[in-house]
DNA sequence: TCTAATTGATCACATCTGTAGTCAATGAAA
DNA sequence: TTTCATTGACTACAGATGTGATCAATTAGA
């Protein structure tokens, strides 16, 4: 499994919300969150696709870049890799700990509680 | 937020199973599953002190160590990294996955229905 | 077409990680 | 008490990460 470190997520998270973009779109969009230069975001896509997590059409105007892998994969990998470290492979706690902090949304808990009747009716 | 790395995550888990340990006793149990060498347990515990993820007590036949942080709060924290960064925020979607990944036990969908029966009487 | 700005491939560098070895102090055994 | 094994502080070192600078090629404007 690909391994992406934080700072390379970022990048991920903007071609995942919206691709193709080139190296200044990722670089512009980043830049309030996290202040970094252009040159840093450079390095980092440089990294994402040498891993493989990205690729590039080349333009006139500069790489068009989008993302290799799944956003859904990559969160399901990492979340089960989660709840096994921390929560002994369960995934009920979890939930419970957003419960408790009233993180959940309106439409979260009508989605779990689809999934949960959708379980039940196994 | 302190950070633990992967690595430095078994130990915790050692310890919070059952603390104190000593370092040869976290080394002993550690070595199965992966086949570190004592002096490698070693540093991992070295560096978790210094970022105050564990403390101990010296004792004549060695240091006992304990976990500082809480493995719930520490749980919840990365949990919340996690969910932020690769699901948009919302806890939906990855219980999702594991749903149709089949990986809940009994125990996790009866503890979820409960959760969203609570959730739904507020 | 010549110059100026843009783009990307490389290089740089400090810190963190993974994985262990060295060495000095301490405790236990003879 | 002398010796041997254990324990832990410190050192090592390669690869990953965070953050950016250089420099050469390319593109676009004068």
């Amino acid at each position: 499994m690909i391994k992406i470190s934080d700072a390379e997520m970022h990048v991920m998270g903007v071609l995942w919300n919206n691709s193709p973009l080139t190296a200044a779109d990722i670089a512009q969009i980043l830049e309030p969150q996290t202040g970094w230069h252009r040159k840093t975001v450079n390095t980092l896509i440089s990294r994402l696709v040498k891993k493989q997590a990205l690729t590039f059409v080349a333009h006139r105007s500069g790489k068009q870049y989008s993302p290799l892998i799944d956003r859904a994969d990559y969160g399901q990998a990492a979340a089960s890799h989660l709840v096994t470290r921390l929560f002994g492979g369960r995934v009920a706690p979890l939930v419970a700990h957003f419960a408790e902090e009233q993180t959940l949304t309106k439409q979260d808990i009508d989605e779990l509680k689809a999934i949960v009747q959708e379980l039940s009716d196994d």
